[in-house]
DNA sequence: TCCCATCTCAGCCTTAAGTCTGAAGTGTCT
DNA sequence: AGACACTTCAGACTTAAGGCTGAGATGGGA
């Protein structure tokens, strides 16, 4: 019996790719293409697949969320982050958010038919670059102090490039209260400036790059 | 006669993607496949392909560059550049190096291949979006009062997160002309404060968002 | 040669940013 | 009920950032 596969990637060319990747092995079968996160979610739940290829930069809802949608709704299905980029953050993000690998964009079609397969079978499966950047999370305890929600809501807005009193504006508290915020940011994201900490959220993809001011 | 394509991507994933939008056309014939932009201007002189579809992002050399140099040295090769992203300044760059197209990479198989052939024949072919910007950029005079060499130098550091006093330090100069240098950049780009200005040369592309601190 | 842009820096000033200490109100978990 | 995390804010403080004016040095172009 073939493993029932899903792609998700905003990218026509990738899913090409992707697809023709798959083609080659006669134990993989390509049961569906989404183009964002709410339509895989969608399509997860219609064709029940094995393993789901998810892109994590894409646009209407991205892959974090996407998989931590459907890894609560369908426990069974695992999923592989596949993105282009190799960022500390994002690894950590989609391993907690229930990814059972993560392969950059660049892999090798022997490789990536591998990974599906074994995680199929529930196994994890990272990229090699992936798995160094684990390994120095977990040795360097690090524990790098999660921003709370509230602090979020601040973080994103000093991105977007806020003064203070823009942001308690916005968020309708005082400054000093926006203030006491940005030294929380600042401390727990270990950075000496709100320049670092709104590049840092950009790093991220906490905010947009493209997003406007 | 079939067009010669060369491919330059750092991602075996959309190269493969490529490769089968490439070969549903007979008129088409790939003759190369590079993963970067030093990689493609070596190719491009072994293979001397009629058209090339070029990533703007890649490590060692990127795209811009490798368009500039290719169209110097092989003024006849038609160069499409072929990006994930919109972004203003990229088009804009990428049509100031000599690439006579730009697409998106959700860009469809039949219209890859049409733009393909338009290239080849020599006529530019932009995606509509690309257009939409580009338009805009014509109409708009904007004017956007160029920085001068020592404030890109400055604008560089300071979207890195370094505070006046490091950058006067790393560039050997005094704080206070580092400031001067800062209120030049923050009215030239039309911005209230630093982390804004850091933010715009991360977008423009001046500094990787990859890039350490 | 003269003009002009650029780079350099100074002084003076205002405001924004950031730290520290302390504290009150809320909700959650045990 | 008590512990704990989060959010809110105040006062007092130091430092960084940014604006404004002026000005000397260099170097290229008309």
């Amino acid at each position: 019996m073939s493993i029932r596969t899903l792609i998700v990637d905003d990218h026509a060319v990738v899913r090409q790719g992707l697809k023709m990747f798959l083609g080659l092995d006669p134990d993989l079968e390509l049961v569906g293409e989404a183009e964002n996160g709410e339509e895989a979610v969608r399509l997860t739940g219609e064709l029940n697949p094995d393993v789901i290829l998810m892109d994590l930069l894409m646009p209407v809802m991205d892959g974090i969320t996407a998989i931590s949608t459907i890894r609560r709704d369908f426990p069974d299905i695992e999923i592989i982050a596949l993105t282009s980029v190799l960022e500390d953050e994002a690894v950590m993000k989609a391993m907690r958010a229930g990814a059972i690998g993560y392969l950059l964009k660049d892999t090798q079609a022997e490789e990536l038919r591998r990974a599906i397969k074994a995680a199929a079978a529930g196994q994890v499966q990272l990229s090699p670059q992936a798995a160094a950047r684990l390994m120095r999370e977990v040795r360097a305890p690090e524990s790098p102090e999660k921003l709370t929600e509230r602090e979020t809501d601040v973080l994103r807005l000093l991105a977007l490039g806020r003064a203070n009193k823009e942001i308690a504006l916005e968020l309708t508290i005082g400054e000093k209260t926006v203030k006491t915020h940005v030294s929380a940011i600042l401390r727990k994201l270990g950075v000496p400036s709100r320049t670092q900490a709104a590049l840092h959220a950009v790093r991220i993809g906490l905010v947009s790059i493209e997003g406007e001011n």
